[in-house]
Formats: structure tokens, sequence, C-alpha cells
DNA sequence: ACCCCGGCATGACAGATGTCAGGGTCGTGG
DNA sequence: CCACGACCCTGACATCTGTCATGCCGGGGT
């Protein structure tokens, strides 16, 4: 082995997956992995410290999501690229994650094998992103809501009653329910828990 | 490399993840990984086709879920052992999997060195189980829902109406409401919406 | 026999949800 | 300046949700 090799950060709050993919890379002789961390707002310390060619991110982590960390890492370090490696293939994750600079999308239904043509890829300035989920992405489009619809949304999420998310949010009952209305329209659903459903499997919330 | 090898058999839906499980415990001397399948109803032939000492199954897969392919594992081949390895450490499924015949279960938050070492217990003939999870299991106990209420609050996750799920279940809307009212008072939840996040964190539903 | 329990059903009803109309403020762009 | 969009608010109202009371049926246990 005399070429070159690539250096990876992984971020991925499951220790398992995480570790288990980086027995998976470290299969490759011409990738080494050089840091793990468990939580988003660790990424970007770590890329300083470590200065990984490409990071391979996920998005949902504890601390701060894959997408931001994304951004912080372009940021911070420009030489390194980003690769978001994901449980959930949401358009609105991928429109999101390449305008935060990610060069590379893959979901966890990707074939093993794939993953370390996909970092050599990114490691040479190619974008990796599966023609399907480029596809949903161009059919879901961006988020049709508005800023406090989303938010208002994502306080309806575990079903909180109209009262209570005017409480949290600060606004009156009426308010609430007509961002409510608003956004079930939309989204095309017929409640509120369908709205929120069809939101979060775009990536929109 | 003169003992004897555990062989394995990967049941995960998601081909990255199992991939990078077979790479890490591929990495010891006295693991081999035999089979790997990616739905639930695939684990049952590819045990009786590879013989594997020791099955580690993921919970929620499509065409059979973890718990039921574990119950079908050790009918049809009671010398294969059951490790279950699931995202989600809900006590429901922790209870359910052990009474289904299942040796260990552990999340993947585990550190990847965990596992190999759960294999060899669970080869061994012990039984391997997070303290904190059989604790939770213990404190959120037994499913209180009967299974036409369990029936019902599964219909209702999707946000359906009370007519869509009384027309698919062949009930009346009263009896649904009926159903529904009991279920959010058993999980102590305020509505529906809520009852159906408490079941789901316990591994209820 | 009786009792208990779970499942299903009906009906009444209070409160919550979602829709719609209308109005005001603020910031941005032409 | 005006027009527009986003946001916030109020109010009216139809519909849905959830609760409660009541009753029937079938199965299992004593």
């Amino acid at each position: 082995m005399t070429g070159p090799v690539i250096r990876l950060l992984l971020a991925d709050d499951q220790a398992l997956v995480r570790g288990a993919l980086s027995a998976l890379l470290g299969l490759e002789p011409d990738l080494e992995v050089v840091a793990e961390v468990g939580s988003g707002d660790e990424v970007v310390a770590a890329v300083l410290e470590h200065r990984p060619d490409v990071a391979l991110l996920d998005v949902e982590m504890p601390g701060m999501d894959g997408i931001t960390a994304t951004a912080e890492v372009r940021r911070a370090s420009p030489d390194t690229r980003v690769l978001i490696v994901t449980t959930f293939g949401r358009p609105g994750y991928l429109r999101r994650a390449l305008q935060a600079g990610a060069s590379g999308f893959v979901v966890k239904d990707t074939p093993a094998p794939q993953l370390a043509d996909a970092v050599r890829r990114v490691h040479a300035g190619l974008r990796v992103v599966d023609p399907d989920l480029a596809t949903d992405s161009l059919v879901a489009g961006e988020s049709p809501l508005t800023a406090r619809e989303t938010e208002v949304l994502q306080a309806a999420r575990d079903g909180a009653p109209v009262a209570a998310i005017a409480q949290r949010l600060f606004l009156s009952e009426g308010t609430v329910r007509n961002h409510l209305s608003s956004a079930i329209g939309k989204t095309g659903a017929v409640n509120r828990a369908e709205a929120v459903l069809v939101a979060d499997g775009n990536g929109w919330l």
C-alpha cells in the first residue's frame, strides 16, 4: 500500500453502528478512521483536531443535527468534505444537506460495499446522491410551510393540545389553530397528526 | 486459531448497518458470519439452511418483526440462540423477546466491543440484558391494553379519523371512540396522539 | 345456576379541532 | 407611494373527539 490514505471522521449517536462502520471502512487499505464522535456538537472540534479528509455525518444526532454540523464543518475546515449517512432518505434532508455544503448523501439501505466507493468519490471532489432520492426531492419540493407554521407543527408533534402549544410558543389559541389549519392544508392532510407525518416524511420538520 | 468458531446469522433491514456489523464481527477470530438477511420472513429459511449457532435479529423489519422471528427460530432450530440487536430499547420489546425465547437483548447504543462479548455469552448459554433496560421493563410493566384496544390504537397511529378506523377494522364509530378513550385512560395520556407515543415508547404496540 | 370480564354497541353531551372571514402591523420590493 | 406576503389576532360555527352511562353477548370460572 503505497498510495495516500483518506482520513475519515465518523459521527453517529448509536455507538454500535458507529463502531461497526469504523470496522467496515477500516477494512479498506486506502481508508483510515481517525476520529469518532457520538453527538453533533462534538463534530467541529474533532474536525479541527484531527483534520479528516471526509466527515461522515448522521442527520439525527443529539447536540446538533448533521445538517447544521455540515455547515459548521465547511466553514471551519473547507478542505474537509462531508458525506451524510442517514437512516431516513427524506427529500428535505437531501436538499438542506446539499445547500449546507455536503458533497454526498447516502442512506443506510445502501449496500455496504458502496459506502467506501462513496467516500472515495466524495474525496475526489465528486457529488454522490442516490438518483431515486434526487427525484423524490424534486417531487416533494421545498417545504411549503412558513417558519411559524413549521414551528407550530413541530410543537404539535407529541399530540399537545392547542392550549399547550399556545402557551409554549406565547401565541393565542386562535393563532395556533390558524397555523395548524394552514399547515394541514399545505400538506394535503386531513388533520394535524397526518400533517406532522407528511411534513416529517418529507424532511420539512 | 484452533478453537471452535461461532457461526452467526445477521438480520437487519438496513443493508449498510448489516454489512458493517458483519465487518465488525468478522474481525473476531472466533466468530464467523455465515448468512445475512434483510427481512424478517427470510430468517427461518436462512437458519435452516445455514444452521447458525447464534442469530442476531433486529426487531423492526419488513416481512416479520424480530420478536415473531425469534419464536419461529427457536421452534425450527432449538440449538440456535437468538440475540436481539435493536435501535429502540423498549421495555415491551424486551419482555416479549425474552418470552419468545431470545437469550439476549442489546441496543445499538451499546459500545461496539461489547457486541462480540454478548454473542459469546449468549452462545455459552448465558442471558445478556442491559440492567437499566431490565429495570425499565419492570417499571413499564406489561401492556395494560386489551388486544382490541391495541389494535385500535395501532390504527390511530397515522392520525386516521374515527370513521376511517371504524371502516378499516369493521367496527362502529362509537366502539372505536370507546376503545380509544379506554386506551387514553390506561396510558395516562391526554389524547390519542399522546397515547400512541406512550404505548409505542413502552413497546406495547 | 350465577358472576365476572372483555368486547361490542348506542346515545347524550361538553369540549376540542379545524375552517373561514375579516382586520391590523411590519418588512420588503417596485 | 403602493402591493404583497408573513405573522398575529378575533369571532362564528360545523364537525370531531373523548367521556360517561348503559346494555347485550359470549366465554370461563366457581
